[in-house]
DNA sequence: GAATAATAGATAGAACTCTAAGGATTATGC
DNA sequence: GCATAATCCTTAGAGTTCTATCTATTATTC
């Protein structure tokens, strides 16, 4: 198997031997960039029925599947474990989970919507679609796709170094 | 002028009527977890020099042009006044900035590198460069091209509707 | 030139996220 | 079956970012 490394030539050393990289060329920054757009834009939204950023990600774990305990909540939203602890604790305030702990294993303690927060579901995921197609819109389909595969094979890239 | 409007359909409606739009199919998720791994993997880096993923966006900018304000600063880097003002206190202590009230404006207040902060340029800029490389690693430059005009527009369609 | 408006920074308080370390509970090894 | 290890959750403390509000300085208006 022949491996090609392919070199990119996006920020060159300049010719009195100094680096120059301007952020424009940065995959990094523009990511950082859409990233913020997006919260921006989600968080003005869903704010509107009382959720807030950091709660979004676990409600959309939970509308998939609930009944989680912490940690596997924590595994799929892709937080560390005391983030899930305090998001959790203001979602039970704001009436949108309950916990309980296992009846089996009573180090768990499981994590259930109320039918409160079930009702958001179909009001929210619209939502969210929403923002992801205006966010696209003028975008090809066949651009978006290489897109969607650059993107994973970045994080892939990325996630493999730890 | 015609304009075409593609409909995508990632995200579609179920037969019960139910909405399904899961995180996968999401720019915006997809987006947040490029952001998320660009950010670890710059972080565990740069601090090796003792400067923090606060710091980096603002001693980017500095390496520029410094002798700006702080107002200047803020929409260079693109982050709220209040932000800048606590990122350059941080700074000033850790001894990469000085400020100094302007002479002529003395509402103003302008910074500038220390010696110290001007030597960590051509340290870190190849760090942060070697991070987007390690990310587009094994992608094709015509895929990386199309994915930076992707995100351009992505960015410029969100921010627009503020 | 005094009152008002605009500009530049700073402070307070909140939300989100992390690392490090501390319980409580269950599983394992002898 | 008791000591040790592993698992699960929690707390503490820090960094980053925001909105809202305050102070200080300069510009504008009459």
């Amino acid at each position: 198997m022949t491996r090609i490394t392919v070199l990119k030539d996006n920020g060159a050393a300049r010719p009195d031997g100094a680096v120059d990289y301007p952020p424009a060329a940065s995959a990094g920054h523009m990511v950082r960039n859409a990233h913020r757009a997006f919260q921006r834009e989600l968080e003005a939204e869903i704010s509107v029925y009382g959720v807030s950023r950091g709660q979004w990600y676990f409600l959309r774990a939970l509308w998939i599947e609930d009944g989680l305990t912490q940690r596997e909540l924590s595994e799929r939203v892709g937080m560390m474990e005391p983030t899930t602890v305090v998001a959790l604790a203001g979602m039970e305030k704001a009436r949108l989970i309950r916990r309980r702990r296992s009846d089996i294993d009573r180090r768990k303690v499981l994590v259930y919507l109320t039918p409160k927060a079930e009702k958001l579901r179909d009001l929210l995921l619209p939502v969210a679609k929403g923002v992801s197609d205006r966010a696209a819109a003028g975008v090809s389909n066949k651009d978006l796709t290489t897109f969607h595969r650059v993107l994973a094979q970045m994080i892939g890239n990325l996630s493999q170094s730890d």
